[in-house]
DNA sequence: TGTTGACATAATAATAGTTACCATGTACTT
DNA sequence: AAGTACATGGTAACTATTATTATGTCAACA
């Protein structure tokens, strides 16, 4: 009745890939490893080979920070740290001395069956990084939001790379063939990524971000 | 430049539902009530509002274990306790006695920002209806993985629907035109589902829940 | 020992949750 | 009042995950 686990190769590879990789790697950061050793490998093998690996209790799936689940190798009881920026996650020990438990009285009717500690903050080398540019604030490498451009953006843009001084929404609009609101609108996401910029109300130009992001 | 909120009605309302609801809601449970009293809102709106309001301090972004973000009316430091089964969240309190902190060297370089402490288990509704079904385990009310049919599965469950005993995945292969292997596959998956039951080696019939799902 | 079917896989479709885009609407500033 | 900043609704696109299914592999039994 206890079903045994057939142990495949796949199965030996991503439990070996898993066990040499030190940083909680998510199923596809597995993924990409993994097809180094099995190039015909799919993604949903190894989702499907994680749940069911983590479910044998051979390997713990953690319910961390962040939208992706990531695994762990190593069973030991212990407890994560998490950097809000580049979502990397590094083991941390308690060492026993805090098994937070819950009183009766307190744990609202629940029955507990365990609980979770995570401490989070920058890592060490997004330390440093914050420390230099003070301006990106902590939107920067963290996700696609920021990078690319729309048809519609780029146009915009291009339109401004070509000014030589600050110029106003109507300019834009004459040199572009769009309405002056879809120009504003696409101003508005401009400078929000960080390609645009105001010197003066209602003026604007174009960033050294904005013409690396234009080429 | 520290921009003001403009406090638009959409934002009240959305506010205010957070406020009276203690239940820690996700963005679309908050949208379904938000638009009882604006109809006309956007899923967008609600998340883009969640997210400015949270980020402006006005209410907390939670990340607790799930899928879902989920969102807290209540500023005050506290913690929170997660149903593993029907994925409801309640406050925790620990009254400040565990406010852990961690010592510097044990931060692995990280500049700690703060700490996240979740409990989990079963809550009070869940513990009973566990008690009472001992064989659906946990699978059942969490997901739509299991109660739908694809056509094939429908296929071979009306042909086992028609059988009076117990038969082979060959008899199933006659009376439906369908390939043996194909047949072997979706008898696999029925199973999983708990429409079909396998009273003997190879041999196949429909269980009630099977016939409830036919209809 | 050849069949049979349990279990796995690769490829891909489907889904859930969230975010991006943009035309249009509303409200501040001067 | 004009002109811009900010907000919204509708929808497309995206990311992470799960489901489906044809096909492959192998162990157990007839
Ligand atoms: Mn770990
Ligand atoms: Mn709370
Ligand atoms: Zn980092
Ligand atoms: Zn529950």
């Amino acid at each position: 009745m206890d079903k045994q686990l057939r142990m495949t190769h796949q199965r030996e590879v991503i439990l070996s890939e898993l066990g040499k990789c030190h940083t909680h790697p998510t199923a596809d950061e597995l993924y990409e490893r993994v097809k180094k050793k099995l190039p015909r490998i799919s993604l949903a093998t190894v989702y499907r080979n994680l749940e069911i690996l983590s479910e044998a209790g051979l390997i713990r799936k953690l319910e961390v920070s962040g939208r992706q689940k990531r695994f762990d190798w190593d069973l030991r009881q212990h407890d994560h740290i998490y950097c809000v920026r580049c979502h990397r996650v590094d083991n941390i020990d308690l060492e026993g001395k805090k098994q937070l438990s819950l009183p009766a009285h307190e744990s609202r009717g629940y029955k507990v069956s365990g609980c979770r500690i995570e401490f989070f903050g920058l890592c060490p080398g997004c330390r440093k990084i914050q420390q230099k540019t003070r301006k990106g604030e902590e939107k920067m490498g963290c996700k696609t939001c920021g990078t690319g451009l729309s048809d519609k953006q780029r146009e915009v843009l291009e339109a401004l790379a070509k000014c030589k001084d600050a110029c106003g929404s109507k300019d834009i609009a004459a040199a572009t063939s769009l309405e002056p609101k879809q120009v504003s609108c696409q101003i508005t996401a401009l400078k929000k990524k960080g390609y645009v910029a105001s010197p003066a109300r209602c003026k604007y130009e174009i960033t050294s971000e904005g013409k690396a992001a234009l080429s």
